[in-house]
RNA sequence: GGCCGAGUGGCGGAAUUGGUAUACGCGUUCGACUUAAAAUCGAAUGAAGAAAUUCAUACGGGUUCAAGUCCCGUCUCGGCUACCA
């Protein structure tokens, strides 16, 4: 018998997928299989970045979960679209770039062919016709065609924002680039500044992405998550009237309410006063000769502060802007104040203050030493122990509203004040409308020119793709643009548009925009580029979408909010449009947990405790080992610590499946009697079972009681054409080499329950809830209760723990107990 | 601070609907094979006890014939979020 030589096995079979093009979803050229009533499953990975450093272990959990559905459905007959594609753009190969010279374009090439070759070691099941990759032009033409999409429907539109800069390197930070509160490049600290940015207008289904959250197959956590981004609040709007100052002459047309959002409408009459964010473009209006320094030194200050001095200090800080407020529901003048506890971006970006109700409140009032008006009353039986009562009760001090429970009186005052009006529901998100732009090199080129009035005109569509230029030098200019900015020859060109002002068609020399989309917005839609990967002429065929989209089960490891809300939005807005025949991209969301070092720790080069899954290979385990023991490794979807004696173990058990099927001593061909037909039929169901449940760890487990088994009953030739096919979307090489020399067809197996019990059954005696004797009974008498209560009780050991009478006899078919209650 | 998870042997974990707690794997120990080692094969392995048995699923209560699983309280750890009015 040859031993177990992953490295032969594996290579043999690589080959041949390879040559054979084995997991095309269908024939070459075209985007649908031959046979559309066969039952299809879209699976997909969330697309990695392929960095430099090639595979580490958890892309590889990652790519194992769609591997082994993929297999298991395609061995269940169904058609099976299991695409694969890189997310390409990005920081890590722009900054190579800026401290190389070699171009991203350059080292993205490289990097894919070095990933591709990893894919194809792991024995993948890949259907490498349909390869994708955001930074190719063929791709972000149409990530640009989506982007007109949007802009066209008033969706992609721009606006100023504050954002993060960094004064030393003269340029716009991301989120991720800021590390507390300092640029990640040179560490000094950031500031905010304004700047004309895009964005995209997510808000506009904020609703719809919150209520369709409920249909979801995804982690509860995730949907959580989504739900808190989305942060819907109900409440009202409610307009104070600013008192104007006496010594001021003017009454010009300058705005005399103040609009504030609030969940607690009903604590109005407890508002002692109105405190607006630093940022609110009324605060000009309302500052006195005396006032307006402080103020005006607050507001910069506060526009400096990094998010972690927001965050640390939560010591309450303002300024009185010298001028007051009324308020509505008791006509009583109220000062308004500006505190950055107030944030510009949510809501109204004021609030009317309830210190007494409201612990932020209560605080400011405190330490600036404002009126504080108890308008709840705290009924007597609550436990609440909190400085101010935040919860219901009856109101007080509320005028004509005084006993009204508080939770009534929402709509009550939004009702009053309405009629007055000067109030009216509102509902109000957390979520912002999404920054897309970027000031990098290496991303997609907004397809928009301007001309020198500043005017947008968007790039036609039959003009894309806008492809990215060469340059030399890849760091942004001292504007803070990007690197495209340096492209003279591409910057700026001539082409005909409609003129603003005349509406007649001119040619025109026009800049073109150079910032580049968030990479986010290339990932947002290539799920459906697979089902057409190569349409010259649509981002995606229809026929081909409506077939394999949604896509059925999406595997990844993070992006909870970010991806996973984008890509639901764009969903929703194509099928606005009439691209896309459903509102949801996808059905069930496998969200997998990582694997860390041995120690527990995270995995980092730094730490010097990474594990390279392609070493693992070479060392002699083959990548059949490494698939299966990242699926033995735990339930999926949690942490795990990398174990390298545990890889032994699994590499053990896949030689001991090698061993039943070439070593013919292990064998039984002339065996009379089917002796392990129960538990092949029982491994069936559970390794079926658990592939369905997502159960990895223990489908793997139960295949490895099943070869224990076969191990001391010996294997008949059905037992090893059962294990091979089972074990096979685990460790494919290897069940292909079985199934090949049993001469085997690869359909997966079905159990016959009628086979799932065998001929005795052994029933469990308790007494009073503990285990006391074990009765073996046949399968027929389990309908037989009267016999084997009496059996039961006939046992020793069950009568020595009964002390007195037997009061209750309780037997349990399905669990094969019986209980004597005495 | 808020929300959501989780706590089971020496370790990773199993127990799917409340029904034999600790499957499977690692580790450890013993045995077989071998001149020897590795590999392989077999056996044992929650704790205490000679045994019968008792005690064990973070801790304290409760419901039930029966609780790792359900309910109440406490502790610990992890994740997300963070002045969202």
């Amino acid at each position: 018998m040859d031993r177990y030589n992953p490295q032969e096995i594996e290579k043999k079979w690589q080959d041949k997928w390879e040559t054979e093009q084995t997991f095309c979803a269908a024939p070459k050229g075209k985007d649908l299989p031959t046979d559309l009533n066969t039952p299809k499953v879209f699976l997909a990975e969330m697309f990695p970045y392929p960095s430099g450093a090639g595979l580490h272990v958890g892309h590889v959990r990652n790519f194992t979960i769609v591997d082994v559905l993929a297999r298991f459905y395609t061995q269940q007959q169904m058609n099976v679209l299991r695409p694969f594609g890189y997310d390409t753009f990005g920081l890590p190969a722009e900054n190579y770039a800026i401290k190389t010279g070699i171009s991203p374009q350059e080292a993205t090439k490289t990097n894919i062919a070095n990933f591709r070759k990893q894919l194809k070691r792991l024995g993948y099941a890949i259907d490498w016709s349909r390869e994708i990759n955001t930074s190719d032009p063929d791709y972000y033409k149409w990530t640009q065609w989506c982007f007109l999409q949007l802009y066209k429907k008033g969706l992609a539109y721009r606006k100023e924002s504050y954002q993060w800069w960094c004064p030393v390197d003269q340029t716009v930070l991301a989120n991720e680039q800021v590390e507390n509160g300092c640029c990640w490049r040179c560490g000094h600290e950031v500031e905010k500044k304004k700047m004309k940015q895009w964005f995209f207008k997510i808000t506009e289904y904020a609703d719809e992405l919150l209520s369709d959250i409920d249909s979801l197959d995804w982690p509860d956590k995730i949907k959580t998550m989504q739900r808190n981004w989305i942060g819907r609040s109900e409440g009202a709007e409610i307009e104070f009237e600013i008192v104007s100052e006496k010594s001021e002459k003017s009454e010009k047309s300058e705005p005399k309410y103040i609009k504030v959002f609030t969940t607690r409408p009903d604590t109005v009459f407890g508002a002692t006063f109105l405190v607006l964010a630093p940022e609110h473009p009324m605060i000009k209006n309302l500052v006195n000769d005396k006032t307006r320094n402080e103020v005006e030194k607050y507001q910069s200050d506060a526009l400096k502060k990094s998010e972690i001095e927001r965050q640390e200090n939560k010591e309450k800080t303002g300024v009185f802007t010298g001028s007051y407020a009324i308020n509505p529901a008791t006509g009583e003048e109220i000062p308004i104040w500006v505190s950055d506890y107030v944030l510009m971006g949510y809501g109204e970006g004021a609030i009317m203050a309830v210190p007494a109700h409201d612990e932020r409140d209560y605080d400011f009032a405190e330490k600036f030493d404002l009126p504080i008006k108890e308008v709840i009353e705290k009924p007597e039986n609550s436990d609440d122990t909190e400085k101010c009562y935040h919860g219901e009760g009856k109101l007080i001090n509320s005028g004509h509203l005084n006993g009204t429970d508080s939770a009534d009186a929402r709509e009550l005052v939004v009702n009053w004040l309405s009629q007055q009006g000067v109030g009216k529901p509102k509902v109000t998100y957390k979520m912002r409308d999404w920054l897309i732009s970027r000031q990098r090199y290496w991303g997609c080129p907004i397809p928009i020119a301007y001309d020198e009035d500043g005017n947008e005109y968007p790039i036609p569509e039959d003009q894309l793709p806008v492809v990215i230029p060469e340059v030399k030098d890849y760091k942004p200019d001292n504007t803070g643009r990007s690197a495209l900015a340096k492209a003279k020859d591409w910057l700026t060109f001539e082409m005909e548009v409609k003129d603003k002002k005349t509406g007649k068609i001119v040619r025109k020399k026009l800049t073109r925009e150079t910032d580049t989309l968030d990479g986010y917005a290339c990932s947002s839609w290539y799920l459906w580029r697979y089902v057409s990967a190569h349409d010259k002429s649509h981002a995606w065929d229809s026929k081909a979408v409506k077939y394999w989209a949604p896509t059925d089960i999406y595997v990844g490891a993070d992006h909870a909010v970010a991806h996973l809300l984008y890509i639901r939005f764009w969903c929703k807005f194509f099928a606005d449009q009439g691209y896309l025949p459903f509102r949801e991209p996808v059905k069930t969301l496998l969200y997998n947990g990582y694997i860390n070092a041995p120690d527990g720790k995270k995995m980092s080069k730094s730490k010097g405790n990474v594990i390279d899954p392609l070493d693992v290979i070479d060392q002699g385990y083959g990548a059949d080992t490494l698939r299966t023991y990242e699926m033995f490794i735990g339930p999926y979807d949690q942490d795990a610590a990398w174990d390298p004696k545990s890889v032994g173990g699994v590499y053990r058990f896949l030689n001991r499946c090698w061993t039943l099927c070439f070593d013919e001593k292990m064998q039984d061909a002339k065996a009379k009697a089917d002796k392990n037909r129960v538990i092949r039929h029982k491994t069936i169901k559970k390794v079926t079972d658990d592939i369905h449940r997502h159960n990895f760890n223990t489908a793997v487990s139960s295949l490895m009681e099943y070869v224990n088994e076969l191990y001391k009953e010996k294997a008949s030739k059905e037992d090893i054409i059962t294990l091979a096919k089972l074990i096979k979307p685990f460790a494919p090489h290897l069940g292909s080499e079985m199934l090949e020399k049993m001469q085997s067809d690869d359909v997966w197996p079905v159990w016959d329950e009628k086979y799932l019990v065998s001929d005795t059954v052994e029933i469990v005696v308790q007494v009073n809830g503990k285990l006391r004797a074990k009765i073996s009974v046949s399968t027929d008498d389990l309908e037989d209760q009267e016999k084997i209560e009496k059996l039961a009780l006939a046992e020793e050991n069950v009568k020595k723990f009964i002390p007195g009478e037997v009061k209750k006899v309780i037997f349990v078919k399905q669990a094969k107990l019986v209980n004597v209650v005495a």
